[in-house]
DNA sequence: GATTTCTGGTTTCCTAGGAAACAATGTAAC
DNA sequence: GTTACATTGTTTCCTAGGAAACCAGAAATC
């Protein structure tokens, strides 16, 4: 393959990577429409995909606390605070409070927020069954190429997050 | 392939989309800190990854207004306006003034702007390095295939857009 | 050439979320 | 047990950027 269409390959990634940015920002605004047509209660203009995901979270765990969610989500623990102190408004989500160990708050799904975190589960499968039926016309061979292919990205992208991160480091010693 | 394997592809790519968000962000704290090294004038901490895309934008336009600057960006036209201030405030990019329309403000790169721009394309032809690396190891039949196959992805959440698109204006009609 | 309409740019207001200081609890060391 | 330290969660402050109202030229229609 010549160096040509080896960028052009790059360019057309970069593309996907923006076309699926655009996708996600499309969902947000997809989401609260059909969460008012599923009849969800408690659902206003204001809700945000990050609650989604977080009773996304919330469901997937049973139960589980802020720090945790925090670290799933890659956001900051009082982001999460703040998106859990709206949750409680729409009364979707509960603390759960131990004996044990005050400190630490737990939380788990309402019978509402169950209903949200079904309703959700049922759109990621819509999204999963599309992707099944893009992969169709497809041979055993190359799907086969395409998984292997998959992990080698995500291990060469670890690499790099990796290295930036040393680069990062070094130099906080030596700046100011 | 087993439903089962197409749904572990399905994973490891959403695997992969949140690890590219993760490298952006990194990527965020570099540029600060490389452009510092670089010793390019005016980088201060509150330097944004939008500063340095309309910088590249501009670089690679040449010459461009607001409004452009805004769909390249997929960014509203208030955003473009409020990092051109900044931009102007750096002394990287300038005004040029059209005696034929004095409604359209065109930007352009000054000696400083342009020197971020090569810094950073710098980083760019870096980054595709890599990535010409990262392809070696594979056939060339293997390299058509990926070629063909970003094609299709591409086509495939066009089409998506367009579904959804749909969706959310058919629904604008019956919802308040 | 005056009035509507369209287009480009700016300003205002508001919110999501990061950073970091903080409080409160738990745990370890003595 | 008490002092030091670690960890959890909350609060405060601040900024990027969207939405939308707004203003100012340009273009079109009459």
């Amino acid at each position: 393959m010549k160096d040509h269409d080896k960028h052009h390959l790059f360019i057309s990634l970069q593309k996907v990577y923006h076309q699926l940015e655009a996708v996600e920002e499309m969902e947000k605004k997809l989401m609260v429409q059909l969460a008012q047509r599923w009849g969800i209660a408690n659902v206003t203009r204001d809700l945000t995909m990050s609650e989604v995901h977080v009773v996304e979270q919330i469901g997937h765990a049973g139960s589980i606390n802020v720090t945790r969610l925090a670290e799933k989500m890659t956001m900051t623990k009082g982001a999460i605070t703040k998106i859990n102190t709206k949750l409680l408004a729409r009364d979707w989500i509960e603390k759960i409070e131990f004996t044990a160990n005050t400190k630490e708050v737990h939380y788990r799904l309402t019978a509402m927020g169950l209903q949200v975190y079904q309703a959700h589960n049922h759109y990621h499968e819509m999204a999963e069954k599309q992707f099944h039926q893009f992969l169709q016309p497809y041979s055993e061979a190359q799907l086969a190429f395409l998984a292997t292919l998959m992990g080698d990205v995500s291990q060469a992208l670890d690499d790099s997050m990796d290295k930036i991160d040393r680069l990062l480091s070094a130099s906080e010693d030596s700046d100011g």
